[in-house]
DNA sequence: CATTATTCCTATCCGCTAGATAGGTAAGAC
DNA sequence: GTCTTACCTATCTAGCGGATAGGAATAATG
């Protein structure tokens, strides 16, 4: 089980974007604050725009706002913006694998975990988080 | 949200083993039974046996059978002889990340998302899944 | 309107670890 | 002693994390 540095640092950019809403805020300005590589996250968030979760402004003055509003995004959102599916196992999305002998129950084992998690970060909007 | 393969295999060479307990089961039957590669599938089964869950016997006739009872043995048990922590986020264990700034409210959210994948993991048994 | 500074965007390269493989060593049964 | 099997070590490959450099778009300024 495990959260890729990617999809932490995706949610981090988010709260952060999200705590200036709705000024525009800079990818070096959220790298510095954040303690993320900037070039890095300057993938990440290409992502996030793609996945019409970001908008972005370029020049002087640009940088990055909310899509829509923060109590309208959960933490899921971003998540699967970043990794594709929620849950994979062994890179593929759970229950998409076939198990066989002895091992056929495992399959709900995976699809259960994935559910649970669902439950979890479905249900925790950035604005939910932003209010500390 | 990643299940890695070392992972994946383990819980499925376990549950082929708890099949045929008390009885022993060499590594190249595990391996053919779930299309595990052999050499890899061998490090696993290492660290299933150091982790007490599993007892080897070499020579002939040798193989793996189960250290303790199927109903006693959890996915969770597993999960976690391989992987070290239950859930790790960028590496780190879950809760012993430090977050700043607007992220400060995450590190609950991972600790909720850990919560959740142990209330699924640690109350499956290997026997409530080999009685399909 | 042209220039220029700023910023997003893209492409490429490097180090590290997981996944996977092959070969050699030690232990138990006959 | 010989065979079989677990056990250990070394090696190869692909993908993620991270760094560097440059290109493309926007807005301010003269």
């Amino acid at each position: 089980m495990y959260v890729s540095a990617r999809t932490d640092y995706a949610v981090r950019a988010m709260l952060a974007v999200a705590a200036e809403h709705p000024h525009l805020v800079k990818a070096a300005t959220l790298a510095a604050a954040q303690d993320i590589p900037l070039s890095f996250l300057q993938g990440i968030l290409l992502d996030l725009r793609r996945s019409g979760l970001l908008h972005s402004h370029r020049g002087v003055d640009g940088g990055y706002a909310l899509a829509r509003a923060a109590t309208e995004i959960t933490v899921g959102d971003v998540v699967r913006a970043v990794g594709g599916a929620l849950t994979t196992v062994r890179g593929m999305p759970t229950g998409t694998t076939a198990y066989r002998g002895a091992a056929i129950g495992l399959r709900d084992v995976w699809v259960a975990v994935e559910e649970a998690i669902e439950g979890v970060v479905d249900h925790r909007t950035l604005a939910q988080l932003n209010n500390i």
